[in-house]
Parts: structure tokens; C-alpha cells; sequence
DNA sequence: GGGCGCTTCTTTTTT
DNA sequence: AGAAGCGCCC
């Protein structure tokens, strides 16, 4: 054990940590990795260590560096550690990855050799200007898919490789190595980056630029990371410029993860980084945060049991003082509609129980699996928030409206000036625009540049748009922000356009939510004195060698560039109905972070989740109950889960068997509310014919209901399955097995009957097998057992 | 240039 | 089933 400064025992600060906690708080400023468990106080950690390393004058704040991956983890932290400690948190340097990369380069930009107001792609920009570099290529977009090359070019950038750096092996890979380098010339002579490149682009300047490298290590005397688990080769690449191992300038690194939460493997996080931390850094000591004060004891239970399935584990057990709890519920329903209804009775239940719509979360393995969900709770008038899906500034009309503003501040940006030269429509036709694109590349100009040169009726019609977008800019010269947004908005026709068009109205709202978000933006980040998001940072600047402040110019950074870098980063709320008391629904990797008091689980089925794409992918199973552990791990009372015999799922239904997952649960906490069956597979016996005859009950009542006014509905309900006495008729002949019904097959196991086929020696039956696979088996050989 | 209809795809996603 | 993108035709 260290030495604590006398000051640091007594600080408040340390109050009501456990022993682990404080250990954390108070470890050597050297390299330690924290391993928190879910609900284990991580953040309170994070912050309060960051808090006390302040009060005993370890460190100021400029020497603070804490990195996160979301936004909103940044902005919490930001809002604890302000709460704590009255500090001026302008010179720490707390923030998402990309937000602290930006930070960086928007400093260093000539360094960097970026225009001082390069603006960063987002996912949609990327790969609309891959699309293009495809086009100007002449390659066929069907074996190039825009999207999977922007796959391959950020997995590039993650692994820090350059077009030079990537060994092709085949024509393939040779082809997409040079699409990517001409993406990357591309995005030099726009003067844009991609989030990759806001990473790659710091790396390298910090990996080739000693001096810069050195001061930065003097500065930033604590790094703190947050979810390393889910850091890339990059990101941990990157910390490492910051805070080297085997540093000699003392400098402490920090890693606070837990390899159990991991779920982004399929996006390339390396999980192996903690591992290789550890060893890295020589960590002396690694402390587990075990304690949870988020979930009763039945909840833990299930997620330790769970996870330790794993193999792959640096191990933990969560462990609680609260009692058991309540053990969880599990519910079988007939069908994906029947599951929706059932849901529909526990969240009434739960609501009469005095419980708050808020706290109570519905989450699935996939965002088709919400549709029925949805339509169940619209039609019994259940408010609800769907989390996932377009954002604020994802929107169209909001990137159009957007795409005029970047102009305004970068004409050359050809991907923007793509996107709205001929939006609203003002006689640029595509013919036009090829002509224009051809001259562009042939002179090595912008689009934007290259107006004139175009002949006809298009080139003046160019021309004319051109001026639009100067002379909107002589108009706005010294103006707002919100002048200059609304001046766009008019001069573009954006506005009247939405304004006329039939269904513009949510577009209009929308456009005026726009200039709002902008207002807001100028007055949080205080534009004029204390300016957060302000790329110069005084601290950084001051001495920094080779840096290029502003202060030579004496110029800052428009607030119309920064609040275009905000809307970049920080793609904004989903569609929310902020205010009113709903009921969550979301996607477990969106539920990552969050709690609520009642959890429903919902689709544990076979090929569902675990997903059926995931168990070829290596180490696709491990992952999938990871994802299974986060899910559980967000309830804090109430847990409930449910599977369904039959899903609509694709235009089509699908008989499931019951995920693997349901197994791997202690018997002793579940609560089964339908006869536990048997068979893996459940069949449609005395369980189904009572929960298809209320679920008929309902949904014939619940049609009726709907009636005239909530037609796009309609089409949304799930017929319930054929009633039994249907089904029968069917299959009778075959020795009393039926299609839905569970099956025993001496090698395979339990299973579900999908199909009859042919008949006497010929016939053949389709069985989903689960995890052995969907089969086909000749019922004279095969010897297939009914299960009840 | 706009609208209609055909095809294709459908795990998870932040920045 | 349903969305979204694409191409064709007016």
C-alpha cells in the first residue's frame, strides 16, 4: 500500500466508498486497470479519482485528460465532477474520442495539413463521397458496395494503415486499397474527414512530431479512459502518444472496463487491449469493482450464472447487498403478437403498481422485432419512446439545410455541394452535373470552381447557383448564427419548399428546430468569452511547438464552423417526445449504460438471439451473451423475459426454439409463467391453445378498435397462427407429428417441426434444430418423436 | 425533373 | 412485410 497524503483520507470526497472504490480513487498515479462491473459506481469512480487528484493539488486541471466514447458519457462525467468540486473545466480535456481529436487537430491543423475549418463527414456523408470516388472510377457499384468499402477503408484507418501500408493479395483488395487512396485524395482536396480519419490524422501527427508529442505527455499528467474494452487498435494507439509505457515523464494511464460488457466486437473493438494493457504497462494491480448497487440478488444471479459460460473472462463476480428481489419472470408466447399483448398486461400491471412509464424498458436483439411491439402499444394508447433510428441531424432536410451552411464556410466541399445544387430543383440536371464533374477532375478544381467552365443552359443555371451561395455569404457577413441560418433557409428555398410540398410540415418543424438548436448552441458554449468548443485552447497552445494558434491571425473559429463540427459529432436526440412519462424501447446495444427498475427481455429465441449471423463470426457466441449479461444486468427490480414459438419475420414466420441463453439461467431464480416445457422445442400443446385463444380474443377486439382513424396501423397486426383444430388436419397422417409442434431426434435433440413434405417412404420433414441447424430428414429413416 | 414501380435487403452502431 | 434505393419512362 502507498503513502496517502493526510489531506486525502479525510477529503469528503472519499466518503461512502467501498474498499475497491477507494482503491481506485486513490491508486499511484501510474498505470491501473479497473475492472468495473455493471452497476459497480464506475462513473462516481472516474470522477471523484479525477476530483481528488485535484483538492490534493496531485494535478491541475489542465492536466487532466478523460476520454469516453459517447457524448453523453462525457457530459455526464462533466456534470458529476462539476457538482463535486467547483472547478473550471474549460482546460481539462474531457470528452469522446473524436471530440478530443477534433480538439487536437482543429489546433494543430496546419500541422496536420487540414484547412482551419475542415468539416468531418459523418456515416451518410462517407459514403456518399465513396459512391462518388466509385463513379469517377468507373467500377460497378455491385462489386464495390459504397457501404462495404467505407467497411474496408475504416478498418483500414483503425488499423492505422494508409492505401501504402495495406498487402493485397488479390484483385479484390487491390481495387478497394485504391479506392481508398483516391477517397483519401479526395477528401484532402475538399478539405474533409471522416471520424476515422479524425483519429488516424492525430495519431500520426502525434506519432511523427516529437515535440508535439512531448508536450502533450508534459501536459496531460492523467489519462482516465473510460470503457476501454470497446477501444479499436487505433484508439488504444492513440493513448498510448499520450501516456507511453514505460514512461519516464510518471505519467498515469488509466483503464476502466469490463471485458464481460464488450459487445462491439462486430465493429472492431478489441477487447484483447485490456489484456494487453496489463501486460503493456505492467500493471501491478488490477482492481475488480464487484460490488453492484444496481440489481436485486435474483437479477445477479442469472447474469453471473450466465456469463460464465464464457471461457474467454478476466473474471468477476457482481455481488449485492440487496436482497433476492423478486426471481425473474419468464413468459412463452404463442407468437410474436401474443408476446406484444402480453407485454401490454405486465406494463399496465407494473403501471397500476404506482410504477413510472420511464422506468420501464423494453429491449430486443434487433430493431425489426420493435414493429409489433409498437403497434400493440399505439393501439392500447401506451405512450412510448423508440431510442434508435434517424437522429436530429441525420434527418434530410436538416443535412440539406446543413450542406448550404458548409458551403457557406467551405464552397469546395464537393459532397455537400452535390447534395443541394440541385435541391430545391433550379434546371441542374445530371447530364449537367457529369460535365461539371469532368472538368472539376480534369483541372483539379472543386466542383464549386469549375462552374464557369461548364457550357449551356446548365453552366449558367451553376453559375447561378454559385452566386446564390456567395452572395448568401456577403449577407450574412457579421451576422448570427441563427441570422445566417435563417438567411440560408430562405435564400436556399429550402423553406418554401417544405412549406408548399404536401407533407412538409413535420420537414418545416424540423428546419425551425434548426435554428433553435443553433441558438442553443451559441448560448451553451458561450460564444464570445468561454467558448468550450472553441478550437483554440489556450493551454494547449501556449508553448505548444509548432502549433498554429490563432492568436497569430487573432482569428477564431466561426461560430457557424463550430456549431457545423457540433452537428457532425454530436448527431443529436432521436425522434423523443421529451416530457412525457414513456415507456423505453430499445436495442440491447443501445441499453448499454442505461437502468431501469423493470426490464422485459423479449425475442430469447434460437437464430434470433443468439443472432444466427453471429455464431459464424468468431467468437460471435461469447459475444452474443455478453450481450445477453448487459441486458440483464440493466434491470434493478424487475426482470421479466419472454420468447415465442412462431415469429413474423421477413414476410414470413418462423417456428423458433427457445435460446440457449434460458438455459444458462439458475433455475432457482426464474419464475416460469407458462408450464415450463418439456422440450426445447415447445409445440403447440396445452400452453398454446390458452394463450392463442385469449391472444385471438384480444387482437379480434383490439381490430374492431381500430377502426377508421389509425389505418397505416392495420397493416402492422400479426395474425395470430392457425388455430389447432387447422393445423391438425394437416399432418395428421404422419404418426402424430405436426408443423409448430416440438420434435425428438436421437442425434439432434429437441427440435421444431417447420415442414411435412410428400408421403410413405418419400416423405420428408424440416426441422429447426435450434443450435444443431435447420434439417431436413426422411421420416423412413429418421426417427422423429412428438414431444406434447 | 419528377413520379412510379421494381428490386433488394434485412444484427447489433457511436463518432 | 416493409423500407429504401434505383432505374425507367413520361
Amino acid at each position: 500500500m502507498h503513502l496517502q497524503p493526510p489531506a486525502a483520507a479525510s477529503s469528503p470526497l472519499l466518503k461512502n466508498l467501498n474498499p475497491e472504490q477507494l482503491a481506485a480513487v486513490t491508486a499511484p498515479a501510474e498505470a491501473a486497470l479497473i475492472l468495473a462491473g455493471a452497476g459497480s459506481g464506475k462513473t462516481r469512480v472516474l470522477t471523484t479519482r479525477i476530483a481528488w487528484l485535484m483538492q490534493t493539488g496531485q494535478v491541475s486541471p489542465g492536466g487532466i485528460m478523460a476520454v469516453t466514447f459517447t457524448n453523453k458519457a462525457a457530459k455526464e462525467m462533466l456534470t458529476r465532477l462539476t457538482a463535486m468540486l467547483p472547478v473550471n473545466v474549460r482546460g481539462m480535456w474531457i470528452g469522446t474520442f473524436h471530440g478530443l481529436c477534433n480538439r487536437f487537430l482543429r489546433a494543430h491543423w496546419k500541422l496536420a495539413k487540414l484547412p482551419q475549418s475542415f468539416q468531418i463527414l459523418d456515416a451518410s456523408d462517407t459514403v456518399s463521397a465513396i459512391k462518388r470516388v466509385i463513379k469517377a472510377m468507373n467500377l460497378d457499384e455491385e462489386r464495390f458496395v459504397p457501404k462495404q468499402v467505407g467497411w474496408f477503408i475504416a478498418g483500414c484507418k483503425e488499423d492505422g494503415h494508409r492505401p501504402g501500408d495495406v498487402v493485397a493479395h488479390d484483385e479484390q483488395t487491390r481495387k478497394l486499397v485504391e479506392i481508398y487512396a483516391n477517397y483519401d485524395d479526395q477528401c484532402q482536396r475538399e478539405g474533409v474527414v471522416d471520424f476515422a480519419e479524425l483519429m488516424l490524422r492525430s495519431y500520426e501527427l502525434l506519432r511523427d512530431n516529437a515535440a508535439i508529442r512531448e508536450h502533450y505527455q508534459q501536459r496531460f499528467r492523467h489519462v482516465l479512459v473510460d470503457e476501454f474494452q470497446d477501444t479499436n487498435k487505433l484508439q488504444y494507439a492513440w493513448l498510448k502518444m499520450f501516456a507511453p509505457p514505460d514512461s519516464r515523464s510518471g505519467q498515469s494511464l488509466i483503464a476502466v472496463g469490463d471485458d464481460d460488457q464488450s459487445i462491439y466486437a462486430f465493429r472492431g473493438a478489441r477487447v484483447g487491449n485490456m489484456a494487453d494493457f496489463e501486460r503493456e504497462y505492467r500493471v501491478q494491480q488490477v482492481i475488480k469493482l464487484e460490488q453492484n448497487y444496481r440489481s436485486h440478488g435474483h437479477i445477479l444471479d442469472a447474469a453471473n450464472e450466465l456469463i460464465s459460460h464464457n471461457s474467454q473472462r478476466l473474471g468477476k463476480t457482481l455481488r449485492t447487498d440487496a436482497g433476492q428481489g423478486e426471481p425473474l419472470r419468464v413468459y412463452e408466447a404463442a407468437s410474436d403478437f401474443a408476446e406484444a399483448q402480453w407485454l401490454l398486461e405486465e406494463l399496465q400491471s407494473l403501471y397500476r403498481g404506482g410504477l413510472v412509464r420511464q422506468e420501464m424498458a423494453i429491449l430486443y436483439r434487433s430493431n425489426a422485432q420493435s414493429r409489433v411491439i409498437e403497434s400493440a402499444l399505439f393501439n392500447a394508447g401506451i405512450p412510448y419512446r423508440v431510442y434508435g433510428g434517424l437522429r436530429f441531424f441525420e434527418r434530410a432536410e436538416v443535412k440539406h439545410a446543413l450542406a448550404y451552411l458548409r458551403l457557406l464556410e467551405n464552397p469546395n466541399d464537393d459532397t455537400s455541394f452535390l447534395r443541394v445544387v440541385n435541391f430545391p430543383t433550379r434546371g441542374i440536371g445530371a447530364k449537367t452535373l457529369e460535365t461539371l464533374q469532368d472538368l472539376a477532375k480534369a483541372s483539379g478544381r472543386s466542383l464549386y470552381q469549375s462552374v464557369s467552365a461548364v457550357p449551356g443552359k446548365g453552366g449558367a443555371n451553376l453559375v447561378a447557383f454559385a452566386n446564390l451561395i456567395d452572395s448568401t455569404r456577403n449577407l450574412t457577413q457579421g451576422h448570427t448564427l441563427r441570422e445566417i441560418i435563417e438567411q440560408v433557409l430562405a435564400t436556399s428555398g429550402l423553406m418554401d419548399f417544405y412549406r408548399t410540398d404536401k407533407d412538409g410540415a413535420e420537414r418545416v418543424e424540423n428546419l425551425e428546430e434548426l435554428v433553435n438548436a443553433a441558438e442553443a448552441f451559441v448560448t451553451q458554449e458561450g460564444f464570445g468569452k468561454d467558448a468550450v468548443a472553441l478550437p483554440v485552447d489556450e493551454v494547449a497552445e501556449a508553448g505548444t511547438p509548432g502549433a498554429t494558434p490563432d492568436a497569430e491571425t487573432g482569428e477564431i473559429m466561426s461560430p457557424l464552423a463550430a456549431f457545423l463540427t457540433h452537428a457532425a459529432l454530436e448527431a443529436g436526440d432521436n425522434q423523443a417526445q421529451a416530457g412525457q412519462d414513456a415507456v423505453q424501447l430499445m436495442t440491447i446495444h443501445s441499453a448499454k449504460g442505461l437502468e431501469f427498475d423493470a426490464v422485459f427481455l423479449t425475442g430469447l429465441e434460437e437464430g434470433l438471439f443468439p443472432h444466427e449471423n453471429a455464431l459464424s463470426a468468431h467468437d460471435g457466441l461469447e459475444e452474443e451473451r455478453r450481450l445477453m449479461y448487459v441486458a440483464i444486468t440493466r434491470a434493478r427490480k424487475k426482470l421479466a423475459i419472454s420468447f415465442c414459438q412462431t415469429r413474423m419475420l421477413h414476410g414470413q414466420t418462423r417456428y423458433n426454439v427457445k435460446s440457449r441463453f434460458l438455459d444458462e439461467l439458475p433455475e432457482t431464480s426464474l419464475k416460469w409463467l407458462t408450464p415450463r416445457n418439456q422440450a426445447g422445442g415447445m409445440g403447440f400443446g396445452s400452453g398454446f391453445s390458452r394463450d392463442y385463444a385469449s391472444a385471438w380474443e384480444r387482437g379480434s377486439g383490439l381490430k374492431s378498435m381500430v377502426g377508421a382513424g389509425r389505418v397505416e396501423q392495420k397493416a402492422a397486426w400479426v395474425e395470430p397462427p392457425l388455430p389447432p383444430s387447422l393445423r391438425q388436419k394437416v399432418s395428421e397422417e404422419h404418426g402424430g407429428l405436426r408443423v409448430g409442434k416440438g420434435v425428438f431426434h436421437t442425434k439432434f435433440g429437441e427440435g421444431v417441426l417447420l415442414t411435412l413434405e410428400g408421403s410413405g417412404t418419400d416423405a420428408r420433414a424440416q426441422v429447426n434444430f435450434g443450435r444443431h441447424g435447420v434439417k431436413w430428414l426422411a421420416l423412413s429413416v429418421a426417427k422423429l418423436q412428438p414431444i406434447d
